[in-house]
RNA sequence: GAUUCCUUAGCUCAGUUGGCUAGAGCAUCUCACUUUUAAUGAGAGGGUCCUGGGUUCGAGCCCCAGAGGAAUCACCA
């Protein structure tokens, strides 16, 4: 492979420190004692400006820049907190005849990217940079490559910014190390998850893990990731969803659980779409989907205010976006009302195809009636609905796991909650009688001859744990991808996942393609 | 899947109607310098112009095909 001369450059420095008999990866614990940022933080000073706290610190990070100038040397030394300037002088790390660390290794044999250790003491220079004054200086770890150097001025001009979307996804690791101001969206993720599963655990729920490889792909509609399991010699799927097996353990009698799910779908892919999500679902016995609206209120306050110091609202674009509670509750017909006029209760196949037609709403022959009022929903009403607000009330066709109305003829007791014009969650009163859940099995099945290639497969087993006895439920899922979005202001999926999927890099590809049909 | 745009040094980018040996800043290398700050001064090195064809006396530039990427649209309960 060639390598770039500044790679030589490095592996000669990484050579010319072994000389001097310093191991360039030691394997001992380096004992940190402070982050840079809490040092900036909270550096104390008096009356004449000089610090009187810090006085003996130990810090270890990469080598950001370094300004070398003769006998002394200020460098930026960046930790996983942020920033700090150190002031390097030869004859405080190299007090004796032998200046070798010094004129050697700081200045020469060390590159912008390696790891080093300091300790010093913590003071305010002329200009007023709170820095480092280094004593000791340890070599922790050899850079081979150039990170990019990004740099910001005093205005906060950008320059040499890594910015090219596929570096920076491809490299996360060179992104988050150039550009780490990102990392806050991976924090700010952390911090929801960390959230929402104590506001989970308060509630009484248990944290269960169900099958990532599952034999039926069921619980969503959606086209699967297909594998094979070589000592069973059957095919498996790659969950598209985790819901049939936590009701299963409704069934089986725990009164609530949840499970953070990552989800494969083997479907398109842009900047709201991954292959693998995230989703957190949790199934709670003796409750209804009203029950589940509050609780879903309440748990995203709670947790998009963790994340926001307390400020429930966030900015998304144009928009500000509030997730303090309670949302507004609009029935699915009377969205559809509201935003088009057209009313759908009671409306047949054929009427609904008329008010297609009127909407300008392409339709084809495989959509049923259910199908159809998704696409009225979808392309006049979903993108109306900025601040959180629950449709609720679903027609029957596209829920086929989902209890029917308490009242309403032709509906189920479902909702789904719309957030800035997108799904954020979807939530039912769980359909438990196992006899009807075998009909709308089988309605499924007959749009999936009509060519529907997202209904839902049968699960028999599932159908069994039915028939032993499911009690009253109620169930929600809630993508963490797009929630995460929201509260960082991101229009980008890639941007809030470590390692969004990409097309192989060039080299890597010549994979035959092979199909993944199912059943 | 469709359309448009993009791919030049480690990074960010110029590059004229197609014309000498392809440029700049930072980074790298050499020398000088003990409180500097995106960028100290002086000097030097560094290129598969995404890949493969074609047109031409001559291609980074024009044409064809391909790869990768971005945006918009479609699809995605």
């Amino acid at each position: 492979m060639e390598r770039s001369e500044q790679e030589l450059v490095r592996r000669e420095n990484l050579q010319k420190i072994r000389d001097l008999g310093i191991e360039p990866y030691p394997a001992a614990t380096f004992p940190v004692t402070h982050l840079a940022a809490d040092i900036k933080a909270n550096v104390q000073e008096d009356a004449e400006g000089k610090v009187t706290n810090f006085q003996e610190v130990t810090l270890a990070g990469r080598i950001m820049s370094r300004r070398v100038m003769g006998k002394a040397s200020f460098a930026n030394l960046q930790d996983s907190s942020g920033r700090i300037q150190l002031y390097v002088s030869r004859d405080d790390i190299a007090p004796g005849e032998d200046k070798s660390l010094y004129n050697d290794l700081f200045k020469k044999y060390l590159d912008l990217g390696d790891f080093i250790g300091v300790s010093g003491f913590v003071f305010k220079t002329r200009t007023g940079e709170i820095s480092v004054h280094v004593k000791e200086f340890t070599f922790l770890s050899k850079s081979l490559r150039p990170l990019p150097v990004v740099k910001t001025d005093d205005e906060g001009n950008v320059y040499d910014a890594f910015s090219d979307p596929e570096l920076r996804y491809r490299m996360r690791y060179v992104d988050l190390t150039v550009n780490p101001q990102y990392k806050e969206i991976f924090r700010k993720r952390s911090r929801l998850i960390t959230a929402m599963r104590s506001f989970l655990d308060d509630l009484g729920l248990m944290e269960v893990e169900t099958p990532i490889l599952q034999p039926i792909h069921g619980g969503a509609a959606a086209r699967p990731f297909k594998t094979h399991h070589n000592t069973l010699d059957v095919p498996m799927y790659l969950r598209i969803a985790n819901e049939l097996y936590l009701k299963r353990l409704i069934v089986a009698g725990f009164d609530g659980v949840y499970e953070f799910a990552k989800m494969f779908r083997n479907e398109g892919m842009d900047r709201t779409h991954n292959p693998e999500f995230t989703a957190v679902e949790f199934y709670v016995a003796y409750k209804d989907y009203d029950w589940m609206m509050t609780t879903c209120e309440n748990l995203l306050e709670h947790a998009v205010g963790a994340v926001n110091d307390g400020n429930t609202k966030v900015r998304v674009g144009e928009n500000e976006i509030d997730f303090k509670g309670p949302y507004r509750r609009l029935t699915m017909a009377d969205a559809i009302m509201e935003y088009t006029g057209e009313n759908i209760r009671g409306a047949d196949e054929a009427a609904l195809r008329d008010i297609c037609k009127r909407l300008h709403i392409e339709v084809d022959d495989t959509m049923g009636r259910g199908k159809l009022i998704d696409e009225i929903f979808g392309e006049k009403v979903e993108g109306h609905l900025i601040q959180p607000t629950f449709i609720i009330d679903y027609p029957i066709e596209m829920s086929p796991l989902t209890k029917k109305h308490r009242s309403e003829e032709g509906l189920v007791e479902r909702f789904e909650l719309m957030v800035n014009g997108k799904e954020v969650a979807n939530a039912y009163s769980e359909l438990n009688d196992p006899i009807d859940q075998r009909e709308r099995f089988e309605d499924q099945l007959k749009l999936a001859e009509r060519g529907d290639d997202e209904a839902m497969a049968m699960d028999e087993d599932f159908l069994r744990s039915l028939e032993y006895g499911m009690p009253p439920t109620a169930g929600i899922g809630i993508g963490i991808d797009r929630l995460v979005m929201m509260i960082t202001g991101q229009t980008s999926i890639q941007e809030v996942l470590f390692f969004p999927q990409m097309k192989p890099e060039r080299d890597g590809q010549a994979e035959a393609d092979d199909d993944n049909d199912d059943d």
